[in-house]
DNA sequence: GCCTTTCCATACGCACACGTATGGAAGTTA
DNA sequence: TAACTTCCATACGTGTGCGTATGGAAAGGC
């Protein structure tokens, strides 16, 4: 017997293991050069193994590129949502997630990702069940904050397209000068 | 002599209508499934014709991706800035502008275009141009309609990510929603 | 009517990346 | 220790797309 438990949980263990270096590699090449770089051969030479190890792990390029959605859907859902260490006046609460958007990055790789899924209608799904995620958790926070269901509604929505559209310009600014601008972006929504 | 002038003026004319179809098709094909269909071969097949033409016209599909880029960027610049039929009235003349950015989807090409020159330096250059080019005409719009620099630069800020923004999200609505949406943003904005 | 230029077709070589077949090393179980 | 499982290396076949070499047709110039 392992310590860990029987033998089908072990090996899940391994598997995922395994599993996640190839992920967690696929993500910063989509990063550094979108999809196109994450290729079989390329992401086993930076891991220092052969395809031998990728078609072991993975039916195939497709099912891979499946599970990295998945595993970025994963690891955007947490960091978005379950950080509650923001304060408890609710407008205090907007400026402080607004912060974080830029402070944080968060969605820095969503400008890779939307590049990525743009053209298959599968794969938009999931984003676009991202989107609306991210958006209703915006929204919450205006209802939270007094504004009635639509006039919440378009704040979230504005906030939330201002954030995208950071995420892509390509103007870059400093950080301080980004914080700035969002927070001003947030005491316009904020106004009665 | 040739009715249009000397040689080399009918030779450039004729080189500018042939580039043009091969222009015209790629921005197709961008815009259907992004850089990675722009190939030499399947142009060609689309267009009738075979490589031997592409490679009379073009050095490579690189040169050939310059002038893409260069091809978008003019008549980009010209749809956004000389459409000169806008109300004299400044606030209206936002209104205005915001509702044809809607409207008429200009920048919809801009999710294509970013995605694929996002991973290139040198290419993202004119994209940033662009970029600069756009921000500087709308924040002209809010300066005219009375506000300080930096109020117009705030809202200028705020009006084109959010425009962008609306380009790459996912979740689709209709067009009477989304120019509803985007007025309501440019009211907020305009507000003193 | 010949020559030159313009424009495109055909055929080939080449590189890259996917997927597969097969063997083998290391550890595990019996 | 023998069999078995897990994991990866090696080698190969294949498809796709780029670029090039070469020939040829059509049109204009002289």
């Amino acid at each position: 017997m392992s310590t860990r438990g029987s033998e089908k949980s072990r090996k899940s263990v391994v598997d995922r293991q395994s599993k996640k270096s190839w992920l967690d590699a696929a993500l910063k090449a989509l990063a550094s050069g979108g999809i196109d770089r994450v290729r079989v051969e390329s992401l086993a030479k930076n891991l220092g193994v052969t395809k031998g190890s990728f078609y072991w792990h993975f039916k195939d390029r497709e099912q891979f590129l499946d599970e990295l959605l998945n595993f970025w859907a994963e690891q955007s859902t947490q960091t978005v949502i379950a950080n509650p260490n923001y304060p408890t006046d609710s407008k205090a609460r907007v400026r402080a997630v607004a912060d974080d958007i830029v402070r944080l990055d968060l969605g820095k790789m969503d400008p890779h990702i939307r590049s990525w899924t743009q053209y298959d209608k599968r794969r938009a799904k999931v984003v676009a069940k991202m989107d609306k995620m991210r958006f209703e958790f915006l929204r919450d926070l205006f209802v939270a904050a007094g504004f009635s269901t639509s006039g919440a509604d378009i704040r979230a929505q504005s906030l939330y397209r201002y954030a995208l559209g950071e995420q892509f310009i390509l103007v870059k600014e400093s950080m301080s000068r980004r914080l700035q601008r969002i927070q001003a972006q947030v005491d316009l929504l904020l106004q009665e």
